[in-house]
DNA sequence: ACAATTTCACTACGTATGTATAGAAATATA
DNA sequence: TATATTTCTATACATACGTAGTGAAATTGT
């Protein structure tokens, strides 16, 4: 009994979530929003509440992409998982690799000005889940003598996460999908350096 | 034969440096910069060539204030100065540590959209002297046989700078100067793994 | 066909931006 | 002390921003 709108939601949040991963927050009007995502700003506001909110539900819809492409898959995995997750990071056509950096760290590094505690929020669960994935995939690793026990799981998960943040942000300066490759291979050989004898049978 | 300065033109430079730094370059406006740094529009306008004049002259003070500090000191040493810099990363009071991260990160995730040239050209020169020190100090220690021979010098320096990122990155998202420890320590360990026997003597 | 309802397209508004202009203020020289 | 020169303060301007309002358009139910 209504007039039907002339965008899909759901594919108009994936457009926006691509407009603000190339281009940040601030740098986007609202005008070119519009243009890029097939919304117009009635619906911007009535739908989303306006620019921000429009924001944080790319915010969650990239989350849950990442989540079902590359952090679920991670849970059945030990260190073997966690190494192909970093190997993803620079191959062309995955999720997590891209010329725009990452949608996470690029909210991060232009929030940490706006202040706004609404996206500050999304983020930090953004890497806390990434952390538990990896402290999960490191620790049932260790639980199965695969790693040493000499390696500090927790440690071990903030610095891998820490990594992941530089491979995106190198990625993003460069405008290249690949340019963190070198500390990719780091990352990926120290991890191997990690594994007890009878578990070295790298893929 | 004329009115005099109100304003110290290093100083002015300093602190706007340091303001764009904390808030990013579009998310500053020039009347805050005006009051952060003493400066007044017109010597903006006249002194610097408008706001993104001045921020390539932070920029500038930026690299050189940094390349004082911490890159040309590397000159002088092998595996044992690289390493060294990567602790001081996450040191309180070091030039390099600091809670907003790393002015050169900031203005190349930014940039990715500002898309201008010279500001581009500003972040790729640190990048690319941060990456010859690290290869300089690296290639010295190897042909010293301080590091194994497998140890891919420029591989390992394009590495170390994305790791570089990676802390800085992390260190803005947290907002604390030491929220990339655990990357340094893995760094740090990692490039001990790298010495040979004979040069097993760490600080 | 008509009315109710929702969405769309367009306009308007208040604010903020970076830059440019204009006159006052402050110094050095003559 | 008068004048030339430079810088400062203050205002103006054109543009862009996010949001709000307003009437037309498009659908469903009667």
């Amino acid at each position: 009994m209504a007039r039907p709108k002339s965008y899909d939601r759901t594919e108009a949040i994936r457009l926006a979530c691509n407009a603000f991963w190339e281009h940040g927050y601030e740098a986007l009007g609202v005008r070119a929003l519009e243009q890029l995502t097939g919304l117009n700003k009635f619906a911007i506001r009535t739908e989303f509440g306006g620019k921000e909110g429009l924001y944080l539900a790319a915010l969650a819809y990239y989350h849950s992409a990442a989540k079902e492409a590359v952090l679920t898959p991670m849970r059945s995995g030990g260190i073997d998982a966690v190494q192909h997750f970093f190997r993803k990071l620079v191959v062309e056509g995955s999720v997590n690799s891209s010329a725009w950096g990452c949608l996470m760290v690029n909210t991060g590094i232009e929030n940490a000005e706006i202040g706004s505690t609404r996206l500050q929020d999304a983020a930090d669960d953004y890497w806390q889940d990434l952390r538990d994935h990896f402290r999960h995939a490191l620790q049932m690793s260790q639980n199965r003598r695969d790693i040493k026990n000499s390696v500090d799981v927790d440690q071990a998960s903030r610095g891998l996460v820490t990594a992941v943040m530089g491979v995106h942000t190198m990625n993003r300066i460069s405008g290249a999908h690949d340019a963190g490759q070198p500390l990719v291979d780091m990352i990926v050989t120290m991890l191997t350096s990690w594994r007890t004898d009878h578990a070295n049978n790298p893929l």
